[in-house]
DNA sequence: GTGGTCTAGACCACG
DNA sequence: GTGGTCTAGACCACC
């Protein structure tokens, strides 16, 4: 499992965490039943501390992505996603696409982009 | 200018603020030139603090939105935008397609929905 | 007499003009005696408030720059010239000089940009 | 590390820790990599409120010079400063070269103060 | 009347 | 223990 951490980012450590791993099962690299690495594996890999990735574990829990078991690991859930509402969802893409059309993107190469994205995320899954 | 605030949204205030008005700007609706409301104002609409709209107009001069005049209220700059590079401007938009990847929602609606969002924030822009 | 105002410039607009007045003192443009133009006219030339040319004069007078007389406009002092301390002479210089360094420009760049800055300033005077 | 605070200065307090540190920067003793003391303590020292030295760590931050770590303190960073404009770097010199004609220095006067400033600058880096 | 700065103090998020 | 955010309220600087 490959998760790096950008220090230019300005978004929490744990956070970033969290979005790559999500990122990961989206792929389908992590797959149903897969093993994450061991807390203080990940976070020795990493150079951060064991209590954020240990966060990022726990975050990802509850949102119904990992099934972790005291002193068996975190293994990838195949159970429901917890339920996000439409707002939930729409707001961050929303977000995303301001911050492209600011930069002054046109409409196709906003399109462009998203395509690009969305065949990276989906291309190896299933 | 119409604003709202999400309480349940874990970004804090001042963010939701800057998002907001970063998409009236990308949609045309706060055009160059035109004032915003008054900082008190707006904090008073919001039913927050003074200091919370401030960080906000003072993040948005930062990246060249706003240019906020100290006696003399603030306007839609229509000088250049901060550059960003080309990351910076993916990875809140892979975050947000992992979001609606992981909802289990398919590539064509996935796709609806990006569009459907797009021609909201352009369908009034010159 | 010719002054420009930066939208950009983060300073208030009053101190801008202070300090447009000054290099145009320094460099022997504006010499003693010489008559500035009235405050409504430089104010409405430059598109500010009246008030902001005010007070830059007024400033100008305090520190014994000029010498502005009821109906009668401004004119430049011969007068000596408000005593500033040698710390307070050296503080804006170090802070522009640590900014010159902070951009990466090295020594012999820094003092080729003093030296084509102070020719700038001082080959109209006397 | 050393810094003081002046209450004649008309600069806002911020502005004056945020001017120190860089020049502390600048001369190099505060190197890349190295922490700077938690804002809480900083700020006791010199008797000012925590929110004043947070918003200097933050605008350091912003301008590239400082890594702010939410739970991990703050350490100079090596990345690239944000560039400036040639304006940008010039006008501040301009400015305080026009202070020391105005006080009536000669130009070798003012010559031997930039060098005597620059050198205690730079003496001290590598 | 506008935004800017600062304080005191509280509570939260992060590592 | 670190920084981040927010509030209430005061006073100042600017236009």
């Amino acid at each position: 499992m490959y998760i790096t951490i950008d220090e230019q980012d300005r978004r929490p450590i744990y956070q970033q965490v969290i979005d790559e791993i999500k990122t990961l099962i989206a792929k389908g690299e992590l797959g149903e039943g897969m093993a994450l690495p061991p807390v203080r594996q990940l976070a020795s890999d990493l150079g951060v501390n064991l209590n954020t990735i240990a966060a990022a574990y726990r975050e990802l829990q509850n949102e119904g992505l990992l099934n972790v078991k005291h002193g068996a690991g975190a293994v990838v859930s195949g159970g429901r996603v917890k339920e996000r509402s439409d707002t939930e969802l729409r707001k961050p893409l929303r977000s995303a696409l301001t911050g492209l059309v600011l930069a002054g993107l046109a409409h196709r190469e906003i399109m462009e982009i998203v395509v690009d994205e969305l065949q990276w995320l989906l291309n190896k899954r299933k």
